[in-house]
DNA sequence: ACCTGAACACCGTTCAAGT
DNA sequence: ACCTGAACACCGTTCAAGT
Protein backbone atom coordinates (compact mmCIF):
# COMPACT_ATOMS: atom_id res chain seq x y z
CA UNK A 1 0.00 0.00 0.00
CA UNK A 2 2.35 2.36 0.97
CA UNK A 3 5.42 1.41 -1.95
CA UNK A 4 4.63 1.43 -5.23
CA UNK A 5 5.97 -0.06 -8.06
CA UNK A 6 7.00 2.94 -9.97
CA UNK A 7 6.64 0.94 -13.06
CA UNK A 8 3.08 0.87 -12.90
CA UNK A 9 0.69 3.63 -14.24
CA UNK A 10 0.42 6.78 -11.80
CA UNK A 11 -3.14 5.69 -10.28
CA UNK A 12 -5.21 8.04 -11.98
CA UNK A 13 -8.24 6.61 -13.69
CA UNK A 14 -10.99 5.85 -10.51
CA UNK A 15 -10.94 2.14 -9.28
CA UNK A 16 -15.34 2.21 -9.25
CA UNK A 17 -16.56 4.29 -6.16
CA UNK A 18 -13.08 4.67 -4.86
CA UNK A 19 -11.34 8.64 -4.60
CA UNK A 20 -7.93 9.00 -6.84
CA UNK A 21 -5.76 10.75 -4.47
CA UNK A 22 -8.31 13.78 -4.83
CA UNK A 23 -6.92 16.69 -2.96
CA UNK A 24 -6.67 16.87 0.84
CA UNK A 25 -9.78 18.61 2.11
CA UNK A 26 -11.92 18.56 5.60
CA UNK A 27 -14.73 17.37 3.59
CA UNK A 28 -12.22 13.96 2.24
CA UNK A 29 -10.71 13.84 5.35
CA UNK A 30 -13.71 12.91 7.43
CA UNK A 31 -15.21 11.19 4.82
CA UNK A 32 -12.22 8.69 4.81
CA UNK A 33 -12.95 8.55 8.80
CA UNK A 34 -16.00 7.65 8.62
CA UNK A 35 -15.54 4.79 6.29
CA UNK A 36 -12.87 3.44 8.71
CA UNK A 37 -15.39 4.21 11.89
CA UNK A 38 -17.72 2.04 10.36
CA UNK A 39 -15.38 -0.80 8.75
CA UNK A 40 -13.37 -0.80 12.30
CA UNK A 41 -15.09 1.07 14.67
CA UNK A 42 -13.77 3.50 16.96
CA UNK A 43 -10.43 2.38 17.17
CA UNK A 44 -10.10 1.98 13.29
CA UNK A 45 -10.43 5.70 13.54
CA UNK A 46 -7.49 7.01 14.57
CA UNK A 47 -5.45 10.75 13.49
CA UNK A 48 -3.08 8.05 12.02
CA UNK A 49 -5.04 5.48 10.22
CA UNK A 50 -7.03 8.32 8.82
CA UNK A 51 -3.92 9.81 7.65
CA UNK A 52 -2.44 6.51 6.22
CA UNK A 53 -6.03 5.84 4.72
CA UNK A 54 -5.12 9.13 2.97
CA UNK A 55 -1.83 8.55 2.07
CA UNK A 56 0.11 11.10 4.28
CA UNK A 57 1.20 11.70 7.90
CA UNK A 58 -0.55 12.30 11.37
CA UNK A 59 0.90 15.61 10.96
CA UNK A 60 -0.68 16.95 7.71
CA UNK A 61 -4.45 16.51 9.06
CA UNK A 62 -3.34 19.46 11.77
CA UNK A 63 -3.92 22.03 8.75
CA UNK A 64 -7.93 21.04 8.41
CA UNK A 65 -8.67 19.96 11.81
CA UNK A 66 -8.46 21.46 14.96
CA UNK A 67 -7.33 17.76 16.57
CA UNK A 68 -9.43 14.66 17.20
CA UNK A 69 -11.80 15.64 19.23
CA UNK A 70 -12.71 18.15 16.33
CA UNK A 71 -12.91 15.41 13.74
CA UNK A 72 -15.58 13.29 16.03
CA UNK A 73 -17.44 15.59 15.74
CA UNK A 74 -17.14 16.21 12.57
CA UNK A 75 -18.10 12.47 11.58
CA UNK A 76 -20.26 12.53 14.16
CA UNK A 77 -22.35 15.03 12.07
CA UNK A 78 -22.21 13.59 9.13
CA UNK A 79 -23.29 10.30 10.15
CA UNK A 80 -26.49 12.22 11.47
CA UNK A 81 -27.73 12.93 8.12
CA UNK A 82 -28.84 9.60 7.73
CA UNK A 83 -31.13 10.16 10.41
CA UNK A 84 -34.63 10.51 8.57
CA UNK A 85 -36.30 13.74 10.32
CA UNK A 86 -39.14 13.98 7.42
CA UNK A 87 -41.26 11.03 8.28
CA UNK A 88 -45.38 11.25 6.95
CA UNK A 89 -45.98 7.76 7.24
CA UNK A 90 -47.65 7.94 10.51
CA UNK A 91 -50.77 10.43 11.18
CA UNK A 92 -49.99 11.38 14.86
CA UNK A 93 -47.12 13.22 16.60
CA UNK A 94 -46.20 10.62 18.76
CA UNK A 95 -45.71 7.67 15.75
CA UNK A 96 -43.98 10.51 13.87
CA UNK A 97 -41.72 11.01 16.75
CA UNK A 98 -41.07 7.53 17.11
CA UNK A 99 -40.05 6.76 14.04
CA UNK A 100 -37.58 9.85 14.12
CA UNK A 101 -36.11 8.69 17.17
CA UNK A 102 -35.67 5.07 15.91
CA UNK A 103 -34.07 6.37 13.11
CA UNK A 104 -32.22 8.36 15.26
CA UNK A 105 -30.78 5.00 17.46
CA UNK A 106 -30.61 2.47 14.47
CA UNK A 107 -28.07 5.02 12.60
CA UNK A 108 -26.15 5.31 16.42
CA UNK A 109 -26.34 1.48 16.53
CA UNK A 110 -25.59 0.35 13.67
CA UNK A 111 -22.23 1.62 12.62
CA UNK A 112 -19.82 0.30 15.70
CA UNK A 113 -18.10 3.25 17.48
CA UNK A 114 -20.47 5.82 16.51
CA UNK A 115 -23.11 6.18 19.83
CA UNK A 116 -20.04 6.91 22.39
CA UNK A 117 -19.03 9.33 19.96
CA UNK A 118 -22.97 10.72 20.33
CA UNK A 119 -22.06 10.50 24.09
CA UNK A 120 -19.25 12.59 24.14
CA UNK A 121 -19.76 15.34 21.40
CA UNK A 122 -22.32 18.17 21.72
CA UNK A 123 -24.90 18.34 19.42
CA UNK A 124 -23.76 21.43 17.10
CA UNK A 125 -23.81 20.56 13.63
CA UNK A 126 -26.19 20.85 11.05
CA UNK A 127 -27.92 17.17 11.03
CA UNK A 128 -27.80 17.43 15.19
CA UNK A 129 -30.16 20.98 14.72
CA UNK A 130 -32.42 19.38 12.37
CA UNK A 131 -33.20 16.22 14.32
CA UNK A 132 -33.63 19.20 16.93
CA UNK A 133 -35.74 21.41 15.03
CA UNK A 134 -37.93 18.31 13.65
CA UNK A 135 -38.11 17.04 17.52
CA UNK A 136 -39.27 20.40 18.60
CA UNK A 137 -42.03 20.84 16.09
CA UNK A 138 -43.76 17.44 16.71
CA UNK A 139 -43.67 18.92 20.71
CA UNK A 140 -45.30 21.97 19.61
CA UNK A 141 -48.10 19.41 17.58
CA UNK A 142 -49.02 18.15 20.80
CA UNK A 143 -49.59 21.03 22.41
CA UNK A 144 -46.47 21.35 24.69
CA UNK A 145 -45.55 24.29 26.86
CA UNK A 146 -42.07 25.81 25.33
CA UNK A 147 -39.90 25.31 28.48
CA UNK A 148 -41.37 21.98 29.01
CA UNK A 149 -40.31 21.16 25.29
CA UNK A 150 -37.00 22.66 25.05
CA UNK A 151 -35.81 20.37 28.40
CA UNK A 152 -37.73 17.49 26.89
CA UNK A 153 -35.76 17.39 23.64
CA UNK A 154 -32.95 17.56 25.59
CA UNK A 155 -34.03 14.66 27.64
CA UNK A 156 -35.46 12.26 25.08
CA UNK A 157 -32.32 12.72 23.02
CA UNK A 158 -29.78 11.98 25.71
CA UNK A 159 -31.72 9.09 27.12
CA UNK A 160 -31.76 7.71 23.72
CA UNK A 161 -28.34 8.42 23.03
CA UNK A 162 -27.35 6.56 26.30
CA UNK A 163 -29.44 3.18 25.38
CA UNK A 164 -27.62 3.05 21.79
CA UNK A 165 -24.28 3.63 23.52
CA UNK A 166 -25.22 1.12 25.91
CA UNK A 167 -26.15 -1.25 23.05
CA UNK A 168 -23.45 -0.48 20.66
CA UNK A 169 -21.17 -1.74 23.70
CA UNK A 170 -22.90 -5.19 23.88
CA UNK A 171 -22.89 -5.37 20.36
CA UNK A 172 -19.12 -6.40 20.51
CA UNK A 173 -19.24 -8.78 23.12
CA UNK A 174 -20.38 -12.47 22.31
CA UNK A 175 -22.41 -12.96 25.25
CA UNK A 176 -23.49 -9.37 26.16
CA UNK A 177 -25.32 -9.93 29.53
CA UNK A 178 -23.24 -12.83 30.74
CA UNK A 179 -21.67 -10.53 33.52
CA UNK A 180 -24.92 -9.64 34.79
CA UNK A 181 -26.56 -12.98 34.38
CA UNK A 182 -23.29 -14.18 37.17
CA UNK A 183 -23.67 -10.99 38.99
CA UNK A 184 -27.48 -11.50 39.62
CA UNK A 185 -27.17 -15.55 40.24
CA UNK A 186 -24.70 -14.71 43.08
CA UNK A 187 -26.87 -12.37 44.82
CA UNK A 188 -28.30 -14.34 48.13
CA UNK A 189 -31.66 -13.86 48.64
CA UNK A 190 -31.17 -12.75 52.16
CA UNK A 191 -29.22 -9.33 51.27
CA UNK A 192 -31.05 -8.62 48.06
CA UNK A 193 -34.34 -10.27 48.17
CA UNK A 194 -35.99 -7.27 45.30
CA UNK A 195 -32.66 -8.04 43.06
CA UNK A 196 -33.63 -11.97 43.28
CA UNK A 197 -37.28 -11.63 42.49
CA UNK A 198 -36.66 -9.56 39.94
CA UNK A 199 -33.77 -11.59 38.11
CA UNK A 200 -35.46 -13.04 35.09
CA UNK A 201 -37.18 -9.76 34.67
CA UNK A 202 -33.59 -7.63 34.49
CA UNK A 203 -32.10 -9.98 32.08
CA UNK A 204 -34.82 -9.94 29.48
CA UNK A 205 -33.17 -8.56 26.57
CA UNK A 206 -33.34 -5.08 25.05
CA UNK A 207 -36.15 -5.48 22.21
CA UNK A 208 -37.65 -3.15 19.82
CA UNK A 209 -40.68 -3.39 22.56
CA UNK A 210 -38.09 -1.80 25.39
CA UNK A 211 -37.46 0.73 23.24
CA UNK A 212 -40.67 1.59 22.37
CA UNK A 213 -41.92 1.28 26.09
CA UNK A 214 -39.17 2.99 27.20
CA UNK A 215 -39.79 6.40 24.32
CA UNK A 216 -43.38 6.19 26.00
CA UNK A 217 -42.56 6.68 29.73
CA UNK A 218 -40.92 9.51 28.05
CA UNK A 219 -43.42 10.93 26.04
CA UNK A 220 -46.25 10.40 28.88
CA UNK A 221 -43.47 11.22 31.61
CA UNK A 222 -43.15 14.98 29.90
CA UNK A 223 -46.41 15.69 29.01
CA UNK A 224 -47.68 15.08 32.70
CA UNK A 225 -44.64 16.83 33.99
CA UNK A 226 -45.08 20.81 33.46
CA UNK A 227 -41.17 22.25 33.63
CA UNK A 228 -42.31 25.47 35.92
CA UNK A 229 -43.39 23.34 38.88
CA UNK A 230 -40.40 21.52 39.91
CA UNK A 231 -41.92 19.68 42.51
CA UNK A 232 -45.95 18.56 40.55
CA UNK A 233 -48.09 16.83 42.96
CA UNK A 234 -48.06 13.19 43.69
CA UNK A 235 -51.46 13.01 42.53
CA UNK A 236 -50.45 9.50 40.31
CA UNK A 237 -48.17 7.84 42.76
CA UNK A 238 -51.03 6.23 44.39
CA UNK A 239 -53.60 5.42 41.46
CA UNK A 240 -51.46 1.77 40.28
CA UNK A 241 -51.18 0.25 43.54
CA UNK B 1 9.86 10.27 43.84
CA UNK B 2 12.03 8.00 41.79
CA UNK B 3 15.50 8.51 43.02
CA UNK B 4 15.48 7.73 46.87
CA UNK B 5 18.50 9.53 48.82
CA UNK B 6 20.22 5.76 50.06
CA UNK B 7 21.03 8.17 53.47
CA UNK B 8 17.59 8.78 54.17
CA UNK B 9 15.84 6.03 56.71
CA UNK B 10 13.53 3.64 54.63
CA UNK B 11 10.19 4.91 54.71
CA UNK B 12 9.22 2.35 57.60
CA UNK B 13 6.90 4.92 59.38
CA UNK B 14 3.67 5.95 57.57
CA UNK B 15 3.67 9.63 56.73
CA UNK B 16 0.06 10.39 58.35
CA UNK B 17 -2.60 8.51 56.28
CA UNK B 18 -0.40 7.83 53.64
CA UNK B 19 0.39 3.19 52.96
CA UNK B 20 3.91 2.49 53.52
CA UNK B 21 4.60 0.19 50.97
CA UNK B 22 1.75 -2.00 51.70
CA UNK B 23 2.16 -5.54 50.12
CA UNK B 24 0.75 -5.38 46.33
CA UNK B 25 -2.70 -6.58 46.39
CA UNK B 26 -6.05 -5.82 44.03
CA UNK B 27 -7.46 -3.74 46.91
CA UNK B 28 -4.49 -1.51 47.65
CA UNK B 29 -4.28 -1.27 43.70
CA UNK B 30 -7.96 -0.28 43.44
CA UNK B 31 -7.69 2.17 46.11
CA UNK B 32 -4.24 3.73 44.69
CA UNK B 33 -6.37 4.44 41.27
CA UNK B 34 -9.85 5.70 42.65
CA UNK B 35 -7.02 8.04 44.82
CA UNK B 36 -5.64 9.21 41.30
CA UNK B 37 -8.81 9.29 39.62
CA UNK B 38 -10.15 11.78 41.80
CA UNK B 39 -6.83 13.75 41.85
CA UNK B 40 -6.05 13.70 38.19
CA UNK B 41 -9.49 12.36 36.24
CA UNK B 42 -9.48 9.40 33.78
CA UNK B 43 -6.32 9.93 32.34
CA UNK B 44 -5.07 9.89 35.91
CA UNK B 45 -5.79 6.50 35.91
CA UNK B 46 -3.84 5.14 33.50
CA UNK B 47 -2.31 1.17 34.28
CA UNK B 48 1.17 2.65 34.07
CA UNK B 49 0.48 5.43 35.97
CA UNK B 50 -1.03 3.49 38.76
CA UNK B 51 2.03 1.37 38.54
CA UNK B 52 3.71 4.08 39.21
CA UNK B 53 2.07 4.92 42.19
CA UNK B 54 2.70 1.82 44.11
CA UNK B 55 6.22 2.31 42.65
CA UNK B 56 6.12 -0.97 40.72
CA UNK B 57 6.03 -1.52 36.98
CA UNK B 58 2.66 -1.73 34.76
CA UNK B 59 3.15 -5.77 34.28
CA UNK B 60 3.18 -6.62 37.98
CA UNK B 61 -0.52 -5.12 37.51
CA UNK B 62 -1.82 -7.95 35.45
CA UNK B 63 -1.39 -10.34 38.24
CA UNK B 64 -3.99 -8.72 40.55
CA UNK B 65 -6.60 -7.44 37.56
CA UNK B 66 -7.53 -9.28 34.52
CA UNK B 67 -6.80 -5.58 32.27
CA UNK B 68 -7.93 -2.16 32.46
CA UNK B 69 -11.42 -1.97 31.97
CA UNK B 70 -11.58 -4.71 35.23
CA UNK B 71 -9.56 -2.03 36.82
CA UNK B 72 -12.11 0.74 35.99
CA UNK B 73 -15.24 -1.68 36.94
CA UNK B 74 -13.68 -2.10 40.41
CA UNK B 75 -13.15 1.39 40.76
CA UNK B 76 -15.84 2.60 40.16
CA UNK B 77 -17.89 0.11 42.19
CA UNK B 78 -15.41 1.68 44.69
CA UNK B 79 -16.24 4.86 44.21
CA UNK B 80 -20.36 3.82 44.26
CA UNK B 81 -19.68 2.66 48.14
CA UNK B 82 -19.93 6.66 48.89
CA UNK B 83 -23.67 6.28 47.71
CA UNK B 84 -26.48 7.09 50.33
CA UNK B 85 -29.46 3.82 49.61
CA UNK B 86 -30.63 3.69 53.09
CA UNK B 87 -31.98 7.62 53.85
CA UNK B 88 -35.27 7.83 56.01
CA UNK B 89 -35.09 11.55 55.67
CA UNK B 90 -38.34 11.45 53.53
CA UNK B 91 -41.54 10.14 54.48
CA UNK B 92 -42.70 8.99 50.83
CA UNK B 93 -40.90 6.74 48.29
CA UNK B 94 -40.66 9.74 45.86
CA UNK B 95 -38.73 11.81 48.31
CA UNK B 96 -36.80 8.84 49.35
CA UNK B 97 -35.70 7.65 45.48
CA UNK B 98 -35.22 11.06 44.84
CA UNK B 99 -32.54 11.78 47.26
CA UNK B 100 -30.93 7.87 46.59
CA UNK B 101 -30.66 9.43 42.65
CA UNK B 102 -29.68 12.78 43.81
CA UNK B 103 -26.62 10.79 46.17
CA UNK B 104 -26.06 8.41 43.04
CA UNK B 105 -25.73 11.33 40.65
CA UNK B 106 -23.70 13.77 43.22
CA UNK B 107 -20.95 10.91 43.06
CA UNK B 108 -20.72 9.91 39.92
CA UNK B 109 -20.13 14.40 38.86
CA UNK B 110 -18.24 15.13 42.16
CA UNK B 111 -14.80 12.53 40.80
CA UNK B 112 -13.63 14.15 37.86
CA UNK B 113 -13.95 11.25 35.25
CA UNK B 114 -16.29 8.87 37.27
CA UNK B 115 -19.21 9.14 35.40
CA UNK B 116 -17.85 7.82 31.57
CA UNK B 117 -16.15 4.93 34.04
CA UNK B 118 -19.89 4.42 34.71
CA UNK B 119 -20.98 4.57 31.39
CA UNK B 120 -18.95 1.94 30.50
CA UNK B 121 -19.27 -0.47 32.68
CA UNK B 122 -21.83 -3.14 33.13
CA UNK B 123 -23.12 -1.72 36.92
CA UNK B 124 -22.52 -5.48 38.97
CA UNK B 125 -20.58 -4.99 41.27
CA UNK B 126 -21.67 -5.10 44.95
CA UNK B 127 -22.31 -1.37 45.51
CA UNK B 128 -24.60 -1.47 42.49
CA UNK B 129 -26.41 -4.40 43.32
CA UNK B 130 -26.93 -2.29 46.53
CA UNK B 131 -28.43 0.01 44.86
CA UNK B 132 -30.42 -1.49 42.43
CA UNK B 133 -32.04 -3.23 45.47
CA UNK B 134 -32.72 -0.25 47.41
CA UNK B 135 -34.55 1.39 44.02
CA UNK B 136 -36.30 -1.80 43.18
CA UNK B 137 -37.85 -1.90 47.28
CA UNK B 138 -38.56 1.65 46.70
CA UNK B 139 -40.66 0.95 43.34
CA UNK B 140 -42.12 -2.18 44.96
CA UNK B 141 -43.54 0.50 47.79
CA UNK B 142 -45.02 2.51 44.90
CA UNK B 143 -47.08 0.02 44.22
CA UNK B 144 -45.07 -0.75 40.62
CA UNK B 145 -45.56 -4.40 38.83
CA UNK B 146 -42.67 -6.16 38.92
CA UNK B 147 -42.01 -6.15 35.08
CA UNK B 148 -42.33 -2.50 35.02
CA UNK B 149 -40.25 -1.72 37.73
CA UNK B 150 -37.40 -4.51 36.31
CA UNK B 151 -37.43 -1.93 33.34
CA UNK B 152 -38.04 1.02 35.05
CA UNK B 153 -34.58 0.64 37.20
CA UNK B 154 -32.40 0.22 34.22
CA UNK B 155 -34.29 3.12 32.43
CA UNK B 156 -34.08 5.32 35.94
CA UNK B 157 -29.99 4.43 36.58
CA UNK B 158 -28.82 5.09 32.38
CA UNK B 159 -30.60 8.56 32.55
CA UNK B 160 -28.75 9.49 35.51
CA UNK B 161 -25.85 8.18 34.53
CA UNK B 162 -25.92 9.57 30.74
CA UNK B 163 -26.64 13.33 32.10
CA UNK B 164 -24.16 13.23 34.84
CA UNK B 165 -21.57 11.69 32.34
CA UNK B 166 -23.05 15.14 29.96
CA UNK B 167 -22.68 17.57 32.92
CA UNK B 168 -19.01 16.17 34.40
CA UNK B 169 -17.21 16.54 30.90
CA UNK B 170 -19.02 20.11 30.90
CA UNK B 171 -17.03 20.85 34.03
CA UNK B 172 -13.89 20.66 32.43
CA UNK B 173 -13.77 23.18 30.02
CA UNK B 174 -14.00 26.69 30.89
CA UNK B 175 -17.36 28.40 29.12
CA UNK B 176 -19.01 24.66 28.54
CA UNK B 177 -22.02 25.44 26.46
CA UNK B 178 -20.29 28.42 24.30
CA UNK B 179 -19.98 25.69 21.84
CA UNK B 180 -24.39 25.45 21.77
CA UNK B 181 -24.76 28.65 22.46
CA UNK B 182 -22.66 29.48 19.23
CA UNK B 183 -24.79 27.59 16.52
CA UNK B 184 -27.95 28.25 18.36
CA UNK B 185 -26.75 31.69 17.26
CA UNK B 186 -25.63 31.35 13.43
CA UNK B 187 -29.07 29.19 13.19
CA UNK B 188 -31.15 30.88 10.68
CA UNK B 189 -35.14 31.66 11.52
CA UNK B 190 -35.96 30.37 8.18
CA UNK B 191 -34.72 26.97 8.32
CA UNK B 192 -35.13 26.34 11.93
CA UNK B 193 -37.91 28.35 13.41
CA UNK B 194 -38.74 26.14 16.52
CA UNK B 195 -34.75 25.88 17.15
CA UNK B 196 -35.20 29.69 16.90
CA UNK B 197 -37.95 30.22 19.23
CA UNK B 198 -36.39 27.72 21.95
CA UNK B 199 -32.94 29.34 21.99
CA UNK B 200 -32.42 30.95 25.45
CA UNK B 201 -34.63 28.33 26.65
CA UNK B 202 -32.14 25.60 25.26
CA UNK B 203 -29.59 27.22 26.78
CA UNK B 204 -30.90 27.28 30.10
CA UNK B 205 -28.63 25.40 32.57
CA UNK B 206 -28.81 22.52 34.60
CA UNK B 207 -29.11 23.13 37.51
CA UNK B 208 -30.85 21.11 40.17
CA UNK B 209 -34.44 21.80 39.46
CA UNK B 210 -34.03 20.39 36.01
CA UNK B 211 -32.03 16.95 37.51
CA UNK B 212 -35.39 16.85 39.96
CA UNK B 213 -37.64 17.49 36.94
CA UNK B 214 -36.02 14.89 34.99
CA UNK B 215 -36.17 12.76 37.63
CA UNK B 216 -40.34 13.38 37.98
CA UNK B 217 -40.49 12.68 34.34
CA UNK B 218 -39.35 9.37 34.38
CA UNK B 219 -41.05 8.20 37.52
CA UNK B 220 -44.61 9.96 35.90
CA UNK B 221 -43.98 8.34 32.75
CA UNK B 222 -43.08 5.17 34.68
CA UNK B 223 -46.16 5.27 36.72
CA UNK B 224 -48.19 5.74 33.65
CA UNK B 225 -46.78 3.11 31.15
CA UNK B 226 -46.83 -0.43 32.38
CA UNK B 227 -44.21 -2.76 30.34
CA UNK B 228 -47.00 -5.53 29.43
CA UNK B 229 -48.86 -3.02 26.82
CA UNK B 230 -46.02 -1.49 24.04
CA UNK B 231 -48.25 0.85 22.59
CA UNK B 232 -50.37 2.14 25.43
CA UNK B 233 -53.68 4.44 24.63
CA UNK B 234 -52.52 8.09 23.92
CA UNK B 235 -55.66 8.82 25.91
CA UNK B 236 -53.23 12.01 27.39
CA UNK B 237 -51.80 13.14 24.16
CA UNK B 238 -54.39 15.54 23.60
CA UNK B 239 -55.19 16.62 27.62
CA UNK B 240 -52.45 19.30 27.79
CA UNK B 241 -53.41 20.88 24.67
C1' DA C 1 6.52 -20.73 40.01
C1' DC C 2 6.18 -16.18 40.36
C1' DC C 3 7.42 -11.52 39.20
C1' DT C 4 8.76 -7.88 36.08
C1' DG C 5 12.13 -5.11 32.76
C1' DA C 6 12.04 -4.43 28.42
C1' DA C 7 9.90 -4.64 24.17
C1' DC C 8 5.89 -4.28 21.04
C1' DA C 9 2.51 -1.97 18.72
C1' DC C 10 0.24 1.54 19.05
C1' DC C 11 -1.71 6.67 20.46
C1' DG C 12 -2.39 12.43 19.80
C1' DT C 13 0.26 16.39 19.20
C1' DT C 14 4.20 19.47 18.25
C1' DC C 15 7.79 21.60 15.73
C1' DA C 16 11.90 22.29 13.18
C1' DA C 17 13.53 21.51 8.95
C1' DG C 18 12.60 21.32 4.35
C1' DT C 19 10.13 22.84 -0.04
C1' DA D 1 4.22 30.43 3.72
C1' DC D 2 2.86 26.05 3.76
C1' DC D 3 3.49 21.20 4.49
C1' DT D 4 5.23 17.22 6.96
C1' DG D 5 9.01 13.69 8.75
C1' DA D 6 10.56 12.84 12.79
C1' DA D 7 10.38 13.31 17.52
C1' DC D 8 7.97 13.61 22.02
C1' DA D 9 5.45 11.90 25.62
C1' DC D 10 2.55 8.94 26.36
C1' DC D 11 -0.75 4.34 26.06
C1' DG D 12 -2.27 -1.13 27.17
C1' DT D 13 -0.46 -5.57 26.83
C1' DT D 14 2.83 -9.42 26.25
C1' DC D 15 6.65 -12.32 27.21
C1' DA D 16 11.21 -13.93 27.92
C1' DA D 17 14.53 -13.68 31.11
C1' DG D 18 15.60 -13.47 35.70
C1' DT D 19 14.87 -14.68 40.81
Amino acid sequence: MSTRNPFEAPPVRSRRGGRVKEPLSRDAIVAAALDLLKRDGLEGMSLRKVAAALDTGPATLYAYVEDHKALQALVLDRALSEVVTGGRAQPDWRGRLMALLESYFTVLTRTRGLAPLAMNAAPVGPNALRILEAILELFDEAGMERATAAWGVDLVLLYVTAIATEVSARQGTPYPLAPMAQALGRVSAASHPMVQAHRELLLSGDGPDRFAWAVEVLLNGILETPSDSPRPAQKKAARRR
